[in-house]
Formats: structure tokens, C-alpha cells, sequence
DNA sequence: CACGGTTGTGAAATCGCTTTCAAGAGCCCC
DNA sequence: GGGGCTCTTGAAAGCGATTTCACAACCGTG
């Protein structure tokens, strides 16, 4: 096989851009024009099959793969889509890249990411470099503001908005009903009997954060009464803000997300509170850590890799019909676990754990 | 400042392909050559000061961005590096791409992201897709075989290898000493007393994996004695292997990962077994869940960030040089905390915990 | 047998940018 | 004042694909 191709076995020395082989290469090998190899390859019209199969075998012989950058410059279009998510590091953002990843792969397309570092003023940039370079962009909780998104979304440039609604604009987004969620969670409170809760809220520019607080509103109609307590968004965070709580005469602490709710759950075993006999703790993500944990947090569910696969899906269809604007949003769901209760009628003590 | 330039004002009707400001336009507007827009965008050439300013107006005014591909074709680079995992909800991968997404960064380079789905067969077609569309890949934990690796880094693209090392083959890789902190780790157990030990074993594929149980040759001279079981890679896996140990005479476990880890004590604390005092459990990676899973589980860190830099760094060595092909290790180190303990001499009593 | 209609193929234009090359302007110095 | 420089700028040639367009060759039909 290799015997009628000399060219292969002529090894060049190492010149400083890497040998490629071009269509026009294998044209040449098979006896064919470069336009016929695109046809042959793509598909887009009919082809003797003889050349075909001429075509075919060249491109095996010389290990041909069509340069993308190519490819996108002639097609207009990169067949790449961009995501730009504010942590890696947070658990939340690789399980939505996940469905971002399958869906972008059922198109052929491949799947461009960028991380903010949670810096909202470096967003802006790096959305422009995502632009510039993918056919579609995914925005994932960005932190910026509503005139940056406003700006950013304006563009003819398809975007899609994964966790964010911003209120007044129709902008293609996809995301989770927090208020309603955040309604079962204080249905589920109120049921259980339960009348004063503590809110360990989440950070003062997240959008989620400004949703689940909203639904307390609701909450009153239940007869709960919420203490919205400063946070953060990590374990230590919660470890840190329970604390005070504790002095409270609250019977059930919901947190902004379950990291948050698991520190302070660390915290309250080391204090000697039970839970749920003490106090009911309750979550937000479900980020399944249950066995891992020991503790089977009751959570809300938060389909995340769901959340990215169905803004994967949008994105495509602005991306080829042009128009989706319309928000959606992802069903979630409450886990009741270990975690909740009725709360006990008798005063709390700080017995040791053991 | 719009009134010289009536183009811009004249907005045509959104054709099929989005309006596209090209470097062309951005020239016409300030009176000079493409060429000269390039040279100004770029700084590869001295341009009069005057001209420069019409130009870098001209760019704003237009909302002028380069276009990737164009750029790409023309440079003959793509300024993208692409990083292939197995799977991005384990959350040893995410932390790597933290570290590569932040060198990419500091090179302007992008950052593309694939996911194999661990599964070894769709590998090869994704690094292919990779290859063709990044200046250089990143390989992490490839499951690939050894033939396949060494086909694939022969071709001359720049490829790094992250967390495997293929024996035999000098392949420019970056990952950490297993064997070297397998060994710390035995050393740890030796001189706590423990004699009978069990291994928890990773996936059959995994390098990670054969590298941590080459470890144990040099531990008999610690005088242990090893069982190797099959367990898996998810807490999962690590909840269902444990039950067989436990009746064994063992007094110490140590999982392939902490999630294994971390999954054989939740199925412990069930049962009645405490830790440490009737078992020393020992984790590794360190995936940093102490606050949340209200456990210290002592473990072997394994720097994933910095892999993920030092892997990047060297990819991008070996893009601009061209040569870098030595091996290298990132230290880790044993954290002892509070999940291994001497070994009871009274024979263990299966107590419900509380 | 001539003729319109289909079909498959190649030549060439195109995508948007970089970069070489050549030309013109301005400068210094003899 | 003219020859030789340097320095800045524009024209044009790529980069490697796709896609339009035109042209043969071939088909069946009247």
C-alpha cells in the first residue's frame, strides 16, 4: 500500500510549522481535484463512486483530517460553542458543562470553556473572545450586570443565559424555578410544623440567591417566619454562620446550597445539636454526596447536568432556526431525607454527640 | 464622530449569515489598508501615530472583532489548547482544568474541552477532532492503550500526557509519584503498628492504579501484608467492596481514591465499626470534602491544580520550543488526620455507633 | 442523428486575516 | 543636488477549506 505512495515514506526534516497535508494533497494523491475530495467528504454531492473510493483510500494513506480553522472560515461558521462558567472548582459548573458537552457532540460541534474566576469585570472580555470564536455562547450564572448582559445579548450573536433571568429583557435563557422551589421548601417546613427558620443566604450579586429569598413572600401565607442570615456560598461559609443561629430560637435552617448547609451541619455536630431531633436542616443542589457524606441531606434537586444539556439544546436551535427567546425553566424536585423533621416542642439542649 | 462615517449608520436588512465587520471595513473607515489595521491591532510593525488612533477609533466605532478562524488560518495557529478527560463530574478533572484553563489564559490561548465518558474507544476520535482544532492537547488520565498513545503522540503535534506515564515510551507527561506516596502511605501504616492491610483497587484499566500497587512490593519490607481488592472508583463501589474485608483480619483499609474511601465508611459507620479506633481508613487525592462530609479523612493530596499548570506549561513549552519531553512529577504529600490510628490488640466488636 | 436535459467534475472565487514584497516618501551625507 | 538609506504604507499573495459556475460527457427522445 505504502509502495505507490512515495511521499508518505519521505520523511521531511521537522520544518517550523508541522508538515500538513492539505486537500489539495489529497487531490493530487487520488487524481482528483480538491473539489471533489470535499464532496467526497462532506457529502454535499454526488461523487463517482470509483473516485470515491480513490478518494477515500488517500485520505486513509495520508492521514488527512481537514483543518477546522479552514473549515470554519470557508463555511462561516467554527462548529465550536463557547460556555463561560464563573468556577470550575465549584461542583455546580463541570455537571452542567457535562450536558453542554453531549449535546454540543450530537451536533458535531465541539465545546469551547472559560471560567471567570468569579470575577464579574472579567467576564465581559472573555464573552467578547467567546464570540469571536464560537457560533453560539452559553452563559452560565454570569455575574455580571443587566446592562453588561443587555450589551453582551444585544449583538446578533446567538446567547443563551444557563441560570439567569434578568428581568425586563427577553433574552434566551434556560433555568431552574427557584421560587417555586423554594415554595415546596417551605410548604415541606410548614408541614412539618415548624415556624421560625433561618435563611443562610448565598452571595449578594447571585441572582439564585435574590430568587429563593424572593419566594419567602409567598412563605408568610404559611406562617413561617424567615431570618435571612448573611452567608456565602461554601461549606466554610455555612460552618462559620451557624453560629449565631444556634442562639436563635429557630427549629430549621435552610441553606443557599448544600455545601453551605454541610459545613454548618459539621459545625452543629461538633456543638452537639441533633439533627434532625434538634434542628432540621435543608439543602439546595442536591449535589449527592449522601454516601459519601454519612449524612442524607434533604435537598432540592437541581438537575444540573439537565440545566446544560436543555441550554445546549437552545443555543442550537437559535443557533440554526434564529429564533428561541422565550425563557424557559427546568423542573425541580425535594428530596426529603434524614435531615427534616417536626421540630421537638421541648427546648433544645447541647448534649455531647456520643 | 458617526456623521464621517454614514457605512456604519446603514444598517442592511439581517442577512442569512450575521453581519460581520471585517478587518476590511474597519480599513475603509479609517482611511487606510487592511494591512495597516492588522499591523495596528497586532503591534508587528511601527505605524504613525496618527494613522494608528483613526484605526483604534475606527475599531471601536465599529464594534471591529478579529475573527478567530480567519486569524487562525492565517497565523497557521489557532491560539486553542485542547484538554481531553474522562469524565467531568469526577471531581478530580474540574480542578485540573482550573489549572490549565488559568495558563491558557496567561498565554491567550483558549481552552477546549472534551469528555470521553471513560470510555477508551471514543478517546481516539476525540483527540483526532482535538488535534485538528488546537494548537496542542492535553491528555488526562488517558484510558486509552500504550499503542494508541503511542500513535497518537508520533504524529508531530504537541501532546502532553497528564497522569499516566507510558513505560518504555518518552512521552512529554506530567503526574504525580504514586508509587513514591503509595509508599508514604505505607510507611505511615507500618509505623503505626498495622500488619494486615487491604487495598481498595481502582478501575483494572487505570495506570493510576497499577502504579499505587507497584507501591507494595517495597511495603513488604515494612513487614505488611497487602490484599488487594477489587472495588471500582465511585463511593458507590467503595460502600459494596467493604462488606468482604471486614471479614477479614484486617485493621486498616485504603481506597484507590477518596470517594471510594469515603464510601467504605459510610457502609462502616452502619454497620458499627468505628474509625479509627477498630479501623484506620486512608483516602487518596484529597478531594477536600472534610467540612462537608464532617469527616478528616487522612489521605494523600494530590496537587490537581497544579497538575493541570504544570501540565499546560509544559504543553506550552513544547509549542513554542518544541522540545520538552522529559517526565515529570508533582510532589504530593500525606495528610494525617484523623482517620488512621493505631491498631486495636483486643479483636473488634460490631457496636451500633450510638 | 441532432438536440435539450441531466449529471459529474474541475477551475476559480471566496471566507477574513497575516505577511511578504515593492514602492514611495523623507532623510542624511558627501 | 543627487545617491543611498531607512521607514512607513499599500497591493497582493497566501493560509486550507467550501461553493459557485461553467463545461464536458452522457442520457434518452423525437
Amino acid at each position: 500500500m505504502t509502495q505507490d505512495l512515495p511521499e508518505v515514506t519521505v520523511r521531511p526534516p521537522r520544518a517550523q510549522r508541522p508538515v500538513r497535508v492539505t486537500i489539495t494533497d489529497v487531490g493530487a494523491a487520488a487524481g482528483v481535484s480538491p473539489a471533489t475530495v470535499s464532496r467526497v467528504l462532506n457529502g454535499t454531492a454526488k461523487v463517482d463512486p470509483a473516485l470515491a473510493d480513490r478518494v477515500n483510500s488517500a485520505v486513509r494513506e495520508l492521514g488527512y483530517r481537514p483543518n477546522a480553522a479552514a473549515q470554519g472560515l470557508a463555511r462561516g461558521e467554527w462548529g465550536t460553542i463557547g460556555v463561560l462558567v464563573p468556577d470550575l472548582s465549584n461542583p455546580y459548573f463541570p455537571d452542567v458543562l457535562k450536558g453542554v458537552s453531549a449535546v454540543a457532540r450530537t451536533h458535531g460541534r465541539r465545546m469551547m470553556v472559560m471560567e471567570s474566576d468569579e470575577d464579574p469585570s472579567a467576564e465581559r472580555e472573555l464573552v467578547e473572545d467567546l464570540m469571536r470564536s464560537c457560533d453560539g455562547v452559553l452563559l452560565c450564572s454570569p455575574r455580571m450586570d443587566r446592562t453588561e448582559i443587555a450589551e453582551l445579548t444585544s449583538r446578533d450573536h446567538p446567547v443563551v443565559l444557563v441560570n439567569r433571568v434578568v428581568p425586563g429583557l427577553t433574552i434566551p435563557s434556560i433555568s431552574v424555578d427557584f421560587v417555586g422551589a423554594m415554595t415546596m421548601v417551605c410548604g415541606h417546613l410548614a408541614q412539618l410544623g415548624h415556624r421560625k427558620v433561618a435563611y443562610l443566604s448565598g452571595p449578594a450579586a447571585s441572582w439564585a440567591n435574590s430568587e429563593r429569598v424572593r419566594a419567602f413572600d409567598t412563605a408568610k401565607a404559611f406562617g413561617l417566619e424567615i431570618t435571612v442570615v448573611p452567608c456565602g456560598s461554601t461549606s466554610e461559609h455555612g460552618y462559620e454562620a451557624i453560629g449565631d443561629v444556634l442562639r436563635s430560637e429557630v427549629t430549621a435552617v435552610c441553606g443557599y446550597n448544600d455545601l453551605i448547609t454541610l459545613g454548618a451541619l459539621a459545625r452543629m455536630r461538633e456543638l452537639g445539636v441533633r439533627v434532625p431531633r434538634d434542628m432540621t436542616m435543608i439543602g439546595f443542589d442536591d449535589i449527592s454526596l449522601d454516601r459519601v457524606t454519612h449524612t442524607n441531606l434533604t435537598t432540592v434537586a437541581v438537575p444540573r447536568e439537565e440545566l446544560g444539556r436543555l441550554g445546549g439544546e437552545m443555543l442550537e436551535r437559535l443557533m440554526t432556526v434564529g429564533q428561541d427567546s422565550e425563557p424557559r425553566y427546568a423542573r425541580m424536585e425535594l428530596r426529603v431525607r434524614d435531615t427534616s423533621a417536626a421540630p421537638r416542642t421541648t427546648p433544645r439542649l447541647n448534649l455531647p454527640e456520643q
